[in-house]
DNA sequence: CGGGATCCAGTAAGATACTG
DNA sequence: CAGTATCTTACTGGATCCCG
């Protein structure tokens, strides 16, 4: 399925799919705030396997939201870090967390009326 | 997993999570333009099932994004209207289709270099 | 240290048939 | 017209083990 720029949804996805899985929007969060290390970002989250880890940072580097580096040193040395792109997602997710907190705060209400 | 107001991700998920799917994007764009049938989202969204489009309905209202009105006629007539929350999703859809856009944009350009 | 390869479980989505 | 029920398939994420 091509992209037709006439369908408004299409882009909307690419967007989305861009931001989307389990835990990206935490890895965006550190992010945001400065480069990591690979075994930074696991120790601030650490709920996530190094494996999924490395699947959502490839899909980030694929999508440009993050650059990779990888130093030549023993042990190995690997950073992230945003792109100017992927910083033009921070205001997004900010939204996001507004309007989550805002569905939460609603649903609190709900159960104590 | 409660909701812990220290952990920034977890609410940026609730409201990731609300837009996510995979015809929502379009479900949302048909209805910030106005109220419409069921049936009138089939036809301006060919296709997608009438079993998803239930079950993505059905996930936008218990977000409370839209309202469900039944009208007790015959033949069945039911109409969906965004909530005045759900409009508050309009501006963020907007910027993930102009970051769709230009993620696409960068790729046609990699493409023809 | 920062992965890759493989296998498995849970969920989302598509196809089809039936209903008030 | 606007669903529901059931089955099947595809994809996402988690667990484990191996590698430069």
């Amino acid at each position: 399925m091509p992209y037709e720029d006439e369908v408004y949804g299409c882009p909307a996805d690419v967007g989305l799919q861009m931001i989307s899985g389990k835990w990206k929007p935490r890895i965006l969060y550190e992010l945001f705030q400065g480069t990591r290390r690979f075994g930074e970002l696991q120790r601030a989250i650490p709920d996530v396997s190094r494996h999924v880890l490395t699947v959502h940072l490839r899909e980030l580097e694929h999508g440009g939201i993050v650059s990779r580096t990888v130093y030549a040193e023993v042990p190995p040395k690997v950073e992230y870090t945003m792109t100017e792109y992927g910083r033009s997602f921070e205001p997004v997710l900010e939204a996001l967390v507004h309007l989550g907190e805002a569905y939460i705060a609603s649903r609190k209400d709900e159960h104590e009326s």
